[in-house]
DNA sequence: CGGCGCTATCGAAACGTTTCGACTGGAACA
DNA sequence: TGTTCCAGTCGAAACGTTTCGATAGCGCCG
């Protein structure tokens, strides 16, 4: 079966009386071809079933039509927020008929490059990205298209989507202080992930120190991975500060705050409140029902996926910037216990 | 600057004073070349920076050195585990030095044939199999090299790897039994996902009637979504049925369970014990932490790809039948509550 | 010392598209 | 009636590899 050889232009142009170069521009509609030919090409490539070879296309016209997305891999973490970024991403990539490429990322630019220098994909969308990012600025030197699932320190010329961090925090600890909350911890996702100067991580660090100091509020800063250990820390600060009753929590650390809040006899949201700063679909899985904000994942990998690609189709385009924001979807936070003040 | 022309290995030759074609062997290695000659190739390459296009490569070998993997893909309901097998599949096919493509699955194989014929990818992985699945049946008539994360009724000459739910769900019904549950309920997955002949709905839901037979236990099967309105119906079911005393869950249905239980007062697992069938990355972020059988979502990732590369590479190599088991891991379950029998 | 079999190399022909320049025949214009 | 223009088509030259057959040089055997 498989090898007989595949069919080519030839076939459909002798079958239909015509160039192999008229085949061409029926297809690609890039010079005009009169209705009659163009409807007996059409007719000789469905009769025999004629697919457009894809290397040889990349070859002679120098675009791949595939864009490669660098995926954060590991094997024990999960980070959710990145498979819905991806989905989303898949989503936006096959309506605009392009292929996605999913590579490994890695810290350093060189396999960045290459999937772009071989000819594999036409742009690429990066993720985790870092305040200051080595990746960013190699592809922008060497100028290659790329979109940003974050943004940088500075984001000129670059198409980036991001999700508001700093507005997130400040309106979940505004919400808690409205609910009269008056010491709150931040669950911030530990360096493990997208490294030190990880985008969200110092964001919403920043925005939290604020928002403690605009509304005078007693708060602290965890860095928490989700793996079954990181929870003893947590509790071991709940033990600490009694006085803590609420929580804002970045992605899956509230995993580990609802597992020690259990062990301490604590209930959600009677006796501690939650904002979770995540995607709904991880949020639906949670019980009790926690308040979030929600993080729009799946539209930033749309987007992403389709500012590169707008680009690549159009040189003039500027670069877009956008900046996405959550609502805030109260569900158990509730106002902190009344403690005997005696 | 990305206007350069950029290097091939016409350059490459004139810089290292040999024949394209020994530039093109010292790369591949399919002819000898002397020691010294490929040294000063090698050289001449890391100078000039060059890199192989792909394309071309792939138009005259007749090989893409990619595979497909068709990835079910839905907007809100969060099909974890696929994701968690994209990352394994990711992981194995950078490995191997090749790259993976992520298709949008669709139910009719006409788009995993055109991804083959088109010269993107040289084999497919497929996901969410059914018992009789027109895709494979497709695949395995052209031909085409393709490997499989399920399997279907007949697989015989197919490549796959499967999770062995039958003995998960006989597992986790055992193990309820030995504890003193006498009614228990199995949560598979709604139709949505999959479809009415999705392999692992089927084949637990036989695996789970025959347990109940041969233990004599009640028992009771749900198909359930995950969105929030599911719930309802399992908080129905559980009002309906007192005596059910334990559930296993397939995937995430142990959310809504998890719900409804809360809402109706019902402690996990002092109350109701629950394994749940699921990967470990998931169970990870539940409070309570279930009893589970850990479903290896990404080593079948992993082996999916591998296996599927592995015959790509060898043409001789007959299909591996993957069949895998995860360990049963006791945290929550325990015997039922002690009812007034009154 | 003629011939054989290696190893290492070369040149040229693919692979299946896209794209460029050139060429038609007829419509539109003066 | 000649010129200009345009829609529609053709042929051929790329694109950057891989691969095939040929050949040069060399050691070795008989």
């Amino acid at each position: 079966m498989r090898r007989t050889r595949s069919l080519t232009m030839v076939d459909i142009a002798k079958h239909s009386g015509v160039a192999v170069s008229t085949v061409s521009y029926a297809l690609s509609g890039k010079r005009p071809v009169s209705a009659e030919t163009r409807e007996r090409i059409q007719q000789a490539m469905e009769e025999l079933g004629f697919r457009p070879h894809e290397p040889a296309r990349a070859l002679r016209s120098r675009f791949s039509r595939a864009i490669s997305l660098f995926f954060p891999t590991a094997r024990d973490e999960l980070q959710i927020e990145s498979h819905i970024i991806l989905s989303g991403a898949l989503e936006a990539t096959s309506e605009f008929d392009y292929s996605l490429l999913v590579s490994t990322a890695t810290h350093d630019p060189s396999g960045i490059v290459a999937t772009l220098e071989t000819g594999r994909a036409d742009g690429v969308i990066l993720m985790e990205v870092r305040m200051a990012d080595e990746r960013v600025d190699k592809l922008r030197a060497d100028g290659h298209p790329f979109s940003l699932i974050g943004r940088c320190e500075d984001n000129e010329g670059i198409s980036y989507v991001d999700f508001d961090f700093e507005d997130a925090v400040r309106t979940a600890v505004h919400h808690l202080y409205e609910l009269g909350h008056r010491h709150v911890v931040l669950l911030n996702r530990a360096p493990s992930i997208g490294g030190v100067d990880y985008g969200p991580t110092v964001r919403s660090q920043a925005a939290f120190q604020s928002a403690l100091k605009e509304l005078s509020l007693a708060g602290d800063h965890l860095l928490c991975g989700t793996s079954g250990a990181q929870y003893i820390e947590v509790l071991r600060f709940l033990e600490r500060a009694p006085t803590c009753t609420a929580a804002v929590t970045l992605s899956v650390t509230y995993a580990p705050l609802l597992a020690a809040l259990r062990d301490l006899g604590r209930r959600v949201p009677e006796d501690f409140s939650v904002v979770a700063i995540i995607a709904s679909q991880i949020a639906d899985l949670v019980t009790p029902p926690l308040t979030t904000i929600d993080m729009p994942a799946y539209e930033m990998g749309r987007l992403g996926a389709e500012i590169l690609i707008r680009r690549l189709t159009d040189d003039e385009l500027p670069p877009s910037q956008l900046l996405l924001r959550g609502p805030l979807q109260v569900r158990s936070s509730r106002p902190p216990p009344r403690r005997s003040r005696s």
